[in-house]
DNA sequence: TCAATATATCAAGATATTTTGATATATACT
DNA sequence: AGTATATATCAAAATATCTTGATATATTGA
C-alpha cells in the first residue's frame, strides 16, 4: 500500500508530469539543463527529481559535477501503464534543454 | 493533464484505494454498507466516493433510499491498469458489509 | 403529515504538500 | 588555495487536502 502511494502521490503533480513528459522525450538530462528549459528554481527542481527517484520513476547519475535524470528503463507495470499514459498526453514542453555553463 | 491528475489524485489517499479494494471484491454496495464495513462518519464516505466517481473509477446508482456505488466497467487503459495495481495489492479489508436499516 | 433513514454538501479546524530562500557540499578550473 | 558552478537539503511561509460536525434534501413507512 505505502508503495502504492508514493507511486500515486508522485504523478499528483503537474510539475513532475511534465518533467516525466520532458524526460521521456529528450532522454536524460542534468539539473541545470531542466532548471533552464523549465524556468524553475533549483531547489525546487531538485525535490521534484528527488520525488519522482524515490517512487522508482527515475535513476540519477552523477558525472563530474552534474547529476543525470533519466527514465527508469526496469518499470514494473503499474508505472510503465503511468509512463505510457503520460506519452498520450498532449501539453507543452519547455523548450530543448539549454547547455550549462561549461 | 487535468484529467490525469484528477485520476492520480483520487489514487492518493488509502481510504481510497481500500474503498476500490472493497467494491472490487464485494461487489456494489451502498453507502450506508461501507459506512458499517468501514466504521467511518458519513459525510467521509461520500466525500471519498464522490472523488472515485468524478476521477472515473465508480459508477453509481439510486435505488431508493439507496445510492449504491460499484466500479465503473468502462475503464481506459491507465484507469484499468491502476486497478490490476489495486488488485495485486494485500491489505486487510474491513469486514462483510452489513444490511443497513430496513 | 410526521418521523426515521440514507445521502450529499458546506464550513472550519487539522494535516499534508509545495514553494521559496538560505545554507551546505562537491567538483572543476585558475 | 580560491572561486564559480552544480546539486541537495532544510526551515518557514503559502497552498491544498482531509476530517469532522452541522445542515439540507429525498425517500419510505406509520
Amino acid at each position: 500500500m505505502e508503495e502504492f502511494l508514493q507511486v500515486s502521490g508522485a504523478l499528483y503533480d503537474e510539475t513532475r508530469v511534465k518533467l516525466l513528459k520532458f524526460l521521456l522525450t529528450h532522454g536524460p538530462s542534468c539539473v541545470c539543463e531542466l532548471q533552464h528549459s523549465f524556468g524553475m528554481i533549483q531547489s525546487r527542481l531538485s525535490r521534484h527529481l528527488r520525488i519522482l527517484k524515490d517512487a522508482g520513476f527515475l535513476k540519477s547519475e552523477k558525472r563530474g559535477r552534474w547529476t543525470y535524470y533519466g527514465l527508469n528503463e526496469e518499470l514494473d507495470s503499474w508505472r510503465e501503464c503511468a509512463i505510457e499514459a503520460i506519452e498520450r498526453l498532449c501539453i507543452d514542453l519547455p523548450q530543448m534543454p539549454r547547455r550549462c555553463k561549461v
